[in-house]
DNA sequence: TACCTTGGGTAAAACGGTTTGATAAACACT
DNA sequence: AGTGTTTATCAAACCGTTTTACCCAAGGTA
């Protein structure tokens, strides 16, 4: 048992041949002979040889690294949205050989002062941005030419992998239609976020294919605020105090339904009698609210997944780093409706 | 501008001595005199000068990383506990110019199958664990002999920061007693888990301290259950089927005490009036609650550093990778008891 | 026969740092 | 003046890979 781990060296030494053969066998390069892949591969086994990736790293000039950078209030609110893209892209970068490095940033990003280290160090092969971030922070990154891409959310010139929200919410309102209502409101938050903005869309389009016209009283939005459950409680008064209240609203997202659903059962109003729900999402917290959320399923790891391919064929050995134009490269992950009792027939 | 980063050659050139004393300056190591030093600095800084990691790495026959493991559905549950833990460590990192390596590894974790990647291909120079994992798995750590500390969990051979589980409880059940509670339960889950057992050691302390006997119908543990919140509103049903009902109940944890309490207001009891409630951890939903909840506070990403710390301090130049006696070198981080509605004056 | 290819292999030069002697100069002590 | 000792510096070796450039023998072609 040679205690210390065995190099390229022991391994040649072994098979009787070269270091340079040894190399070309385990990359599957060049022109060897059966007999000696043979024999090397035996050797190698033996041997118990793994490459150190250190020396391969500096030797092929690069890091075997990229960075996946989330704000910080994202990664530790309750709903782990993006802990699951984090996984899916960690499932999809040892196909690539890479390792992830994961860091957070604050929601006021300043310059100098936080950039991730890994970025400083220039140890990253390529960037994976996920959610909304400063627009300060995009800049940086845009300056240094690193392949990047986003996630869960768009910019100028950056290749991205999102949500269909405008299709999610344009199934998720037809399904409402289709159980019998025609008063639907629309619970949103910020629509600066591109997301909220689309869903938005989505409701349009919807209510316009069903010749439904859209009533701006049952827009119900706080620019303001973040899309969270506090923020659905308030919208949910907003929408109880409504003269003609709807029979139905569509929720930017399960937070905002949850804060909503909150408020109206608080009020002695039923679900989905009174007013029926849906979210965006389907979080966790959906099958477990007093009642079960109906909810538009988004499938996190293979948007994840999605992303850490994209950027491996652009970190690739390739190299074809072609500049993106905007909206080119811009991969849409579907969505799925999942049924639950908070829209059951009227 | 020189497009391509610069080396320590042209820092060298630049101030007009050899690599090696650069070199020496930037890791301030050997003499040297103040003027080449302010000179090599000079240079460094005009250049914009980074060391890089994979050559230095490969230099210093180290990697650079650590590892950082959880149990999938520790990482994935909704609240983010483990999450902080990381950020901890990944802050400490910083200070040791280590990168963090994260990878979960399923529930049932089997030996070649699942074992991290880091792990096969020994890139990391040392190991984090963070919350209860398979034996098999600590078994194959054990056996690669890798700088390793636990996080929230222990076993043998292995240094662990763990939260004072026993002290803590302790201090919660007296609140309890103090309030003038009398008849207080005991709400658990799996007692393999040395966390619960302690809890459940520091109720025991705590009544024996004030004269009180612990009487067995009280302590309501479902010793094959995970500590949730579903496992929560059954021993809350448990609880209410009691003869003699407690006025108070100690739980194991947070996500516990609220199923209990979710079970009692559905009964129509009152909660602390009829029913005072105090759990551990001090989560996200705890203040959320519809009664908020008193609660042990743990400080999660202090945990982190103080393990990565340590981490640190073994994988050092220093190398005195003495081995660990069992118990030595647990560090215990405090907690701090947040009193709430829940557990108000009787 | 002389002249290309091509297949199979290698030695040596990177890659960009750190560390280890060696060396020369300055200094201190008989 | 001669002899250690310390201080400041550097050339060269080293870390473990990949890659490049070259070599030789065998086979094909004119």
């Amino acid at each position: 048992m040679g205690s210390s781990r065995s190099t390229i060296r022991d391994v040649a030494r072994a098979a009787g041949v070269s270091v340079s053969t040894v190399s070309l066998v385990l990359n599957n390069k060049g022109n060897v002979s059966e007999a000696t892949r043979r024999r090397v591969l035996k050797a190698a086994r033996e041997l118990g040889y793994v490459p150190l990736r250190t020396a391969r790293d500096l030797s092929k000039q690069r890091t075997g690294n990229v960075g996946f950078v989330l704000r910080e209030d994202h990664f530790t609110r309750s709903e782990p949205f993006y802990t699951y893209i984090f996984l899916g892209t960690e499932f999809e970068a040892r196909l690539h050989s890479l390792y992830v490095l994961l860091t957070t940033i604050p929601r006021d990003y300043r310059k100098g002062e936080h950039t991730p280290r890994f970025l400083r160090e220039r140890s990253v092969d390529g960037l994976l941005i996920a959610g909304k971030v400063s627009a300060v922070f995009l800049e940086e990154v845009r300056a240094m030419k690193l392949p990047t891409v986003l996630i869960d959310y768009e910019a100028e010139g950056f290749p991205a992998v999102v949500i269909d929200n405008q299709g999610g919410a344009r199934v998720a309102v037809e399904h409402l239609i289709q159980q019998g209502h025609r008063r639907i409101a629309f619970i949103g938050a910020d629509l600066r976020h591109p997301s909220i903005a689309d869903r938005l869309e989505g409701y349009r389009i919807a209510l316009a294919r069903a010749g439904l016209s859209v009533d701006p009283a049952l827009v119900l939005v706080d620019d303001e605020a973040e899309p969270t459950r506090a923020t659905g409680q308030q919208l949910g008064a907003r929408l109880l105090a409504l003269a003609e209240r709807p029979t139905a609203a569509f929720c930017a997202n399960d937070a905002l339904a949850l804060g909503v659903m909150e408020t109206l059962l608080q009020a002695g109003l039923r679900v989905p009698d009174d007013v029926a729900l849906v979210g965006f999402d389907d979080v966790q917290g959906a099958t477990q609210a007093p009642v079960p959320l109906t909810s538009v399923r988004v499938f996190k790891e293979q948007m994840g997944e999605l992303a850490m391919r994209h950027l491996a064929e652009r970190i690739g050995p390739e190299q074809t780093r072609r500049p993106y134009a905007r909206g080119q490269h811009t991969i849409v992950a579907p969505t799925e409706l999942v049924v639950r009792a908070s829209s059951a027939r009227v």
